[in-house]
DNA sequence: GTCTATAAACAGATAGAC
DNA sequence: GTCTATCTGTTTATAGAC
């Protein structure tokens, strides 16, 4: 069968390389400028492998939320960790902080993967749902979680739960906007250096957010 | 004739339909996704009109970027003002951020705009230049003499440069990601006390990050 | 499973009447 | 300026050979 959970997905050559050019063209172009055509020459494949592996362009779309789903829990862990003390706390989202800003400036598919989901959830896509479940919601929550515990609120509060949503939008920024941001700084791209800083004013950021959010509720 | 400069810019009803409807489709859909017999419709006009007055789809598309800067300029009136105390610079970054939470948050129009620009930004496509030249650039030296304003450091250095655009990002993230923003914070929609709580966390963060800079470089 | 060939719908652009 | 009608190319999906 071509239609199988996200837990046992089947490892088809073919199908995993016209996940990976999809992945590459819906980021870059947006679902609709990519063309069926363009997605399985990329990938080596003939364009009726889509139809046959996933019954269509937007099983192609789905596909592509999963592989995202996949490929996150690899990079980033188990989205729940043992819950943690204050000072461990502050650790650990300092070096989310660090990675995401290393990661997204710097690693070429996290391009793709960023600008797919941004614009699915832009749009309100026919995947939201999913992405929202699989991907967004399960990080949100624990960062929260580790944000709770690093300034003694409740890690499900409001104020909490919109403070991690405004820190990652300071990181994600700097992916998106990436083009103007190169302009804007006159870099040609962002070098490891170059995105250290960004991670150095990120961090200096969590810092001075985390303190003015314990000023609020001590 | 049909191609003028954007600051005389011809007011034929029908162009004007058109470009607006346009701003809709192409902020919600995607350029590529928003068909040229859709926008016509939804203007109220006749798909020929559009090679008429934009002489294609691409015109189109720089007519919605011309437009956008017109709006822009409307509403937060002109990039370049007088040189401030330390003190005025605080207040009128706050009420930028305050502003900018609350239009982002709410308008409906504001969506369609970020989400436009926004995408244009991240594929690179062909209006970069003018976007970056026209609404980015202005927009992000302003804040960044005020911000140097506000901190005592150099408005043109690279660090308050990134502090800038992280300040911008945060901002902007409510309004891309609204739809998962809405389902994590279980609201059906962003109401105006909501979008004030965002932004006094904004505000708050600004201070926050504010407080930061100057430490760094007194 | 992978291919070729093709169907059916749709895109953007344009010619020409009014 | 605005319309109808149409041209040309491209899209996704599918039928059927191998």
């Amino acid at each position: 069968m071509s239609e199988m959970s996200a837990t046992s997905v089947d490892r088809t050559p073919t199908r995993i390389a016209l996940v990976e050019a999809a992945l590459r063209l819906f980021g870059r172009k947006g679902y609709d400028a990519a063309s069926t055509r363009e997605i399985a020459a990329e990938a080596g494949a003939n364009i009726a492998a889509i139809a046959y592996h996933f019954g269509g362009k937007e099983g192609l779309r789905r596909a592509c939320v999963e592989a995202i789903g996949d490929r996150l829990s690899a990079i980033v862990g188990p989205p729940l960790p043992a819950p943690v003390g204050r000072a461990e706390a502050r650790v650990l989202l300092e070096r989310v902080v660090r990675a995401a800003a290393m990661f997204l400036s710097t690693a070429a598919p996290a391009r793709d993967m960023v600008a797919f989901l941004l614009r699915e959830v832009s749009e309100g896509g026919p995947e939201l749902d999913r992405i929202f479940a699989t991907v967004v919601e399960p990080r949100h929550r624990h960062l929260c979680a580790l944000w709770g515990a690093a300034t003694g609120t409740p890690p499900e509060s409001e104020a909490t739960r919109l403070a991690v949503f405004a820190m990652v939008g300071q990181v994600l920024y700097f992916r998106i906007g990436q083009p103007v941001v190169l302009r804007r700084m006159g870099w040609q791209t962002i070098s490891p250096d170059a995105a250290g800083r960004i991670g150095d004013l990120l961090v200096r950021n969590l810092h001075a957010a985390l303190a003015a959010g314990e000023r609020t509720t001590p």
